[in-house]
DNA sequence: AGCACACTGATCGTATACGATTTGATGTAC
DNA sequence: GTACATCAAATCGTATACGATCAGTGTGCT
């Protein structure tokens, strides 16, 4: 216990419940009750308040006034929304992180790549999200710009929340998932410009909300 | 005073605060004292206090545990950041909102336009900005994505927080910024695809970042 | 039976209080 | 004159307490 412990109890009950709802132990629509989570940390309800605010503001939980938060539920729409502003953000963030993809940096991406395509013949889904996410951390991970990085975790945060849920998985994305990232490393290797990153990143994103549109009847994104 | 009065206190310290800083009444660097905000406001410091955390997750007001807050300091980086990041949501924004964009839309929109034109003939630049807010935020409004479109809205909060500070204003992009406008009015009456839209619009934040970047002599955006 | 209404238990919102931490100033040694 | 230790004032962080509000339940009336 010697560590640093510099760390404020409402930081500490913000990384509590923020870690249980993103690996599903909060699933959507649980409530988040001020004392009873006080009284698990062993703290008053004031921190609490604070850290389920901070996630109501990550969109993370549904507050009301007077009766309290539960952990946000989701639907297509919400899903819709997150993976559109994903696409967004995270192909300018890997186009803005294009300097800091060395020859190190691409010899990591593609063995992690490699682990996900080993994966797949594995049948072993449960390992593919998981090398997947580490696989886009490392794509989006050295944006010099804090704010867009931010923006792109707090996306990654929601879908892992979401997939927790078992929310939506399409099997069949998977295959086209690992060739797309390795035309996208082949791109990197030879130098393209950080605009024709953001072009190969964005229709990978794309491509994975228009399947999972086309898959529940929907019309493909407009961008 | 009639009026519904569900507001709690925290949110009305959260208006408040809000405001005087985007309105320049705070300015940056302001030393924000929970005690003496909650005095005025006639609460204790409790609401305070929350309204001040969530001006911090907006990146309004910097924070630092058992020292305090104080309004963001503005320097370029920061100016950088905002900007950059705004090129990447507002464009995407403008483009998902295309189906909203009837003839009654466009009438407003080169009304505005045509009034932001004639702040130029006048010389009134605080006339000028005003307008030039508003003109964007009839481009983006009706963005149905709702994570998107307060992406877009805190990121002109904060540039409204960083111009009345006089932190930036460059007249020279004035006249080529109203072109421009005119030019993607003109692209979506003639109907054009929300992905053109999108690279107009782009464009349009682009100019105006590299604007600002080459008169700090800085290099210009790599995206 | 069905609806309206009062009541109750649970939970939230905020005030107040107090210990913890930082900052800046003062004094002292070198 | 500079560097460092010490101290006091200011401010924050959190615990506790209590009034306010809401969802659910039971009762009486039509």
């Amino acid at each position: 216990m010697g560590a640093v412990m510099t760390a404020s109890k409402s930081e500490a009950a913000y990384q509590l419940v923020s870690e249980r709802i993103v690996n599903g132990a909060y699933s959507p629509g649980y409530r988040l009750v001020l004392g009873t989570i006080a009284d698990e940390l062993g703290c008053s309800v004031v921190p609490v308040r604070e850290a389920i605010r901070r996630l109501e503001a990550e969109g993370l939980v549904h507050f009301t006034r007077n009766v309290g938060a539960t952990v946000a539920h989701v639907d297509s729409t919400l899903y819709l929304h997150t993976m559109q502003t994903l696409m967004i953000i995270e192909p300018a963030a890997t186009a803005l992180a294009a300097d800091a993809m060395d020859a190190a940096w691409l010899a990591e991406a593609r063995k992690l790549n490699d682990a996900m395509r080993q994966c797949l013949e594995d049948f072993d889904p449960v390992a593919f999200t998981r090398m997947n996410t580490e696989f886009h951390k490392l794509l989006y991970g050295q944006c010099p710009n804090p704010h867009i990085l931010d923006l792109v975790q707090r996306g990654w945060r929601r879908l892992a929340a979401m997939r927790a849920s078992s929310f939506t998985h399409i099997p069949s994305r998977a295959k086209a998932s690992v060739q797309e990232h390795e035309a996208l490393l082949e791109l990197i290797a030879n130098h393209a410009t950080p605009a024709q990153i953001e072009t190969a990143c964005r229709a990978h994103r794309a491509n994975t909300l228009n399947a999972y549109l086309a898959s529940a009847g929907m019309p493909p994104s407009a961008i």
